[in-house]
DNA sequence: TTTGCAATTGTAATCGATTACATATAGCGT
DNA sequence: ACGCTATATGTAATCGATTACAATTGCAAA
């Protein structure tokens, strides 16, 4: 579909009688022509129906207008409400989005390395922190230092600015919801072992279970991956277990729903048998049975925090000598997946 | 950030010493440049860490590369599987995609109205039925007419091409599930009322159900918007109903599973006291509680089905005379919350 | 009147890749 | 040896907007 008989900027420096190099400023600098010709401009623009052909205008610039997003797994809805806040920013900037799913199969890191080009975009958003090194590396070469930064997600050597939760905090405030409540065998769940927010929140949850004198127990602390599945895994392991924790962390909300929609089946019920925290506060969290508590987060609040973050990155050419690093705050959500411990 | 001494066509020339036009066949079109030849411009292009600038070549083929998706509401994540569709699809073309949320604040028509244009645009997917006619009519426009597509969601009067589920097929799958377990009395949530999604679904349930010789009574006809909220609602609604259904089909799984939470607070059991039925088969439903009843449709494949619809019509300059429609099977996946009639 | 400056507008080069057309070369048949 | 064709490559125009620089004009100061 090509665009055929679009009119472009001499047609309409024809229809206002001047030149195109005026039609341009009056566009753009409307402050630098004459109040009269601007005028006339803007007439013609509207006569003809101008739109401005971006791919000319990014050309001389040496801009594409674009952002590289790339998404662990688009099928996880956990990312819609980041995607967005990003979309939000990028778009009311007239930038569009180049998202890629990290996951996807056929998605190489070769593959990937082609969007992280000058030639593609103006800079890179990652909600994925696990991205090869081979991508990173190649996007700190001299001539390809894009503007990149992390969000929800980071790389644990931090060489890249980022916006982030406050997931040591939402660890510990699950952790100490659970004491206050009596708890004192307290387990969790992780997500996927490499992933950073997994090793964030499990190493503050034994952090905030030391601190309250709490024992931290190995058969008590299980691996998972952020699915459901892996939730209903560790429901029957709990019920093999001998001694059994009385409230489990999750990592993240599928978990917890996985976890006690297994342990339904099996005729346990959460909270009276076991109490229950998940993480995220997804949508359905509060119409779950039982309504889940939950560690909320400010996941449009973030995407908005990202794009605009990045955006400062093009505009300065970059970041300078600092690596910016947002965090914001998590709040826990208490509802009916927790109780007083003792009733077990 | 400028892309400051980034190699170009030129550059790839000289070290392979032939000119940029061999250097550009050599890389578009192998087959007509000497074995030999092209294997020296490949180096060349190696050496020097060659990408293609897309701006210049988009200018000069005009095209954008790039694809207006148009999202209802991204903060949804019934959306994200249709994404990840389309996105396996489009990014592996090449092409980024221009995400719009038509629901956020602030996007109002005209500000929509910017990015249905051959100059941000070759072609556009719409997830939202709803669309202003003001757009549609403008992106109809005899120098106006990018490939337009509805995915999931269409236009009510058919002059889009579209690809979307079987919703006729999806109520009675449901209907009939609920009548050969005996109930005689069933009721039905809508989405919203303008939703195409909503009419269909509500109209072939009531045709289902005449079908059937069931009643069709406007009291058990609910009014509802897709949120949890609304299934919430019609939970109280029913408890206060004198005459209940004794089984309730559901616009969408967020609704059915409203339906079921605010039922179950006020300690009413389902399937036990009522057999619900959801649409849509997102992800927690197997992990609800009970198990949701409910209609799958192929999302994702939906997603590749649409983006594939489109690429169609980019390459052929439109669809000609014939307005394609493609609507995909859906099934039905019985779970926990129906049970035959008659424990009520 | 002349000079200088500011304001406004025009001219033309430029961004980087593509491709129609022209040119060059090799191979082949007669 | 000549001419023809097929193959391979180069030259240069082109896409559409921007902007450095030049040119023009008007006006004020000297």
């Amino acid at each position: 579909m090509r665009q055929q008989g679009a009119p472009k900027i001499t047609d309409v420096a024809r229809v206002a009688g001047v030149s195109t190099a005026t039609v341009s400023r009056a566009l753009s600098k409307p402050e630098t022509v004459a109040k009269q010709t601007r005028e006339a401009v803007l007439a013609a623009a509207a006569e003809t129906g101008y739109r401005i052909n971006l791919a000319a205008r990014n050309l001389l610039r040496r801009r594409t207008g674009a952002v590289v997003l790339l998404v662990p797994n688009l099928c996880n809805p956990f990312f819609s409400q980041i995607l967005a806040g990003i979309e939000s920013v990028l778009t009311s900037q007239g930038l569009s989005i180049l998202m890629v799913d990290t996951m996807q199969s056929g998605t190489r890191p070769d593959f990937i390395l082609d969007f992280l080009h000058h030639s593609r975009a103006d800079g890179i958003i990652s909600l994925d922190g696990s991205l090869p090194s081979v991508l990173l590396n190649s996007s700190q070469n001299s001539n390809e230092n894009l503007p990149f930064v992390f969000g929800c997600e980071w790389h644990p050597q931090e060489t890249f600015p980022s916006v982030r939760a406050n997931n040591q905090q939402g660890a510990r405030l699950a952790i100490e919801h659970l004491v206050s409540l009596g708890h004192r065998h307290i387990g969790y769940i992780n997500g996927p072992a490499e992933n950073v927010l997994s090793q964030v929140r499990k190493n503050s949850t034994q952090e905030a279970l030391a601190e309250h004198g709490m024992p931290v127990r190995n058969e008590w602390f299980f691996d998972g991956d952020f699915t459901l599945e892996a939730g209903a895994k560790v429901a029957r392991e709990w019920i093999d277990l001998e001694d059994r924790p009385s409230a489990i962390f999750c990592a993240n909300d599928e978990i917890a729903c996985g976890l006690i929609s297994e342990l339904h089946q099996a005729g346990i019920n959460v909270p009276d048998q076991l109490s229950v925290v998940g993480y995220d506060d997804i949508d359905i969290a509060e119409r779950y049975i039982p309504a889940l508590t939950t560690v909320w987060q400010p996941r449009f609040d973030l995407g908005q925090a990202v794009a605009n973050l990045l955006l400062e990155g093009i505009e300065n050419d970059g970041f300078g000598e600092t690596v910016p690093i947002e965090i914001l705050p998590v709040k826990l959500t208490i509802r009916q997946s927790t109780a007083p411990a003792g009733n077990q």
